[in-house]
DNA sequence: CTGAAAGCGCTTACAG
DNA sequence: CTGAAAGCGCTTACAG
């Protein structure tokens, strides 16, 4: 059933019909109404590729998520607890919009082509970029094609620096310095002293913006930066427990462990619990995110909450809106952080 | 960049382009290499939606998470464990195999209508639906197009009766019926007699044959099966967490609880630990599925485990290869489901 | 208000 | 082996 044939049907033109479904608003009702009825009865269809290619919206956003430094393994995207919850958040958003997701995952530099392929191949009408790296190539790859496009967690300066923000853009960012800052000041607060940190993929936003937090926040205390208490990390479980592993064996803790994301902080518990070193009497462990198991595990990690449903939501809409504007814009939100005291961390006063 | 730029560059038509991108055969592999290196060359994709409407595939595969019973909220279909990791390891699988998948979710009989569309619109190869409900009127729809369609969790029975196996179908389950034998005949081994249950939604296939077993294993082993110890249930927290506390109210319990799925067991726990009842010390506790939380939990859940890795990327092979066979073929896989003994069930013995 | 026609960018018989 | 042409199913100036 093509549009030529509900047109016959209607006794119209296909052009009429068209109209009709684009809603145009120089078609009489009756005209509209008699047209209308043909395509609920037959249950017609446009195709969405023809559309496509005769210039309309494909009604598809992308989604990608990105996280190119690991290695091969079917699932390891989703060892990240942080993507999972934007990705349900961003397809319960679009589909209630009236919106397709299209997803794909990266984690090589060819699989980033697909993304640029995507925008190219017209299968999209805007994407979604999240754990972009520092890489203003890439993004200015994509930019350049003038392509909606939304960025969660990136730096907003050097976008600046690289003037792309006379494109069709926008970045959805969370308070992470802020939120460091107020776990350090917490632990501060409790007494300790001597506090050490999991950093986070530093080639991420956020892994800088946490790791410079806490660094900041100490030094502007007057506390010391030991590197010994600075493990390398990538927010995923595995390094993490590796890491703490070793820390634990050398014999030298710590009072507090600052880890730049829950899944990091409930491995480093493991490792800890693993070496009989008790958390919080022995080292208290602070997180980053507030993911599920966060509040579920035992002790209840203490951590800092960021919105990530608000932030999908806000990514979902935003692409949406530059979908549909035609004047390039760029805007920027950046979502409040917040701790949430539970029982990981103890007071040494 | 169209094909027809590629032509002229190469000096070729655009038919002898399209051969070379489609890797026809009856092409001298001198005129390829050239053409070729002109596609690299200007970073040359074609539209897909061109290649589409005139009748090449999509390379897209659909995934539709159907969960309709349930009221309106934003994330609600996340808020099954179940479907989470299903969602993550399809994507994954189908983009390592050069497909991308548009996600859709579906809520209600009209978000239903999405997943037609998308058929119909032909932006999707194939599909898979993972949550249906018994609706072979559904069903029978999706099928009569003859769209490759994968069903995870679905009563073969039906399929047959129907005699919708003469199309491209295929469906993927677990062994919930004995996966259930294996966790009640714990119980009882346990020492057991009073086994309650909380029913999972009873219009999908594994809620009804998990709610079957847990009947049939007690009678066939002439144990009492009490109205007051059958919670109706629909595989969601909320639900689980209520029923749990009218039953810890009313006073009288069983001994141990079987739970339809993970996530209501949890629940459950956590209404019995509100009420000061302990587990598995006062009710011992089983769930199904093996979620990430089960084994994180105290005390660990004892459960069933279901390797929906395996079934995830299954489904994804299939449709792929239901979208390669011309001749309509049904098929079926069964996987097999074992019980994982942790804490949360204490010996009467 | 409305239809005929061109065009979107591909693929694929068809003919040579 | 290869090109010209028709066709996939829409939309949108254009002309009336």
């Amino acid at each position: 059933m093509r549009s030529e044939d509900i047109a016959k049907l209607a006794g119209v033109s296909r052009s009429t019909v068209s109209r009709v479904i684009n809603n145009y608003s120089n078609v009489p009702e009756a005209t509209r109404a008699k047209v209308l009825r043909i395509i609920e009865q037959y249950h017609y269809e446009p195709n969405s590729f023809a559309r496509a290619l005769a210039g309309k919206r494909t009604d598809t956003i992308g989604l990608f998520a990105i996280s190119m430094n690991e290695k091969a393994d079917a699932s390891r995207i989703y060892q990240n607890s942080y993507f999972a919850p934007i990705v349900d958040l961003v397809v319960d958003t679009a589909n209630a919009r009236g919106f397709y997701v299209l997803i794909h995952t990266v984690y090589s530099p060819s699989d980033f082509q697909k993304i640029k392929q995507a925008f190219q191949q017209k299968r999209i009408d805007g994407g979604i970029l999240v754990g972009t790296q520092k890489d203003i190539e890439l993004v200015r790859e994509l930019v350049s094609q003038d392509s909606p496009l939304v960025l969660i967690d990136y730096d907003i300066s050097e976008i600046m620096a690289e003037r792309l923000n006379k494109n069709h853009l926008a970045v959805i960012n969370s308070m992470d310095y802020e939120g460091t800052v107020q776990a350090i000041e917490y632990l501060i607060k409790l007494g300790h002293r001597e506090i050490g940190i999991i950093k986070g993929r530093i080639n991420t936003f956020s892994g800088r913006e946490r790791y410079m937090a806490f660094e900041n926040t100490l030094q502007s205390h007057g506390l010391p930066v030991r590197d010994e208490f600075i493990l390398e990390g990538d927010f995923l479980k595995e390094t993490a427990y590796l890491e703490t592993a070793k820390l634990a064996n050398s014999g030298n803790l710590p009072t507090a462990l600052f880890c730049s994301n829950d899944d990091m902080a409930i491995s480093a518990m493991e490792a800890f619990a693993a070496q009989g070193i008790s958390v919080p009497d022995q080292v208290s462990i602070i997180g980053f995110d507030d993911v599920e198991l966060a509040s579920r595990i035992n002790p209840k990690l203490t951590t800092v909450r960021l919105p990530i449903d608000e932030m999908a939501k806000a990514s979902v809409e935003k692409v949406i809106s530059l979908c549909d504007t035609v004047e390039p814009t760029f805007s920027t939100v950046s979502f409040p952080a917040h701790l949430v005291i539970r029982d990981s961390c103890k007071s040494l006063l």
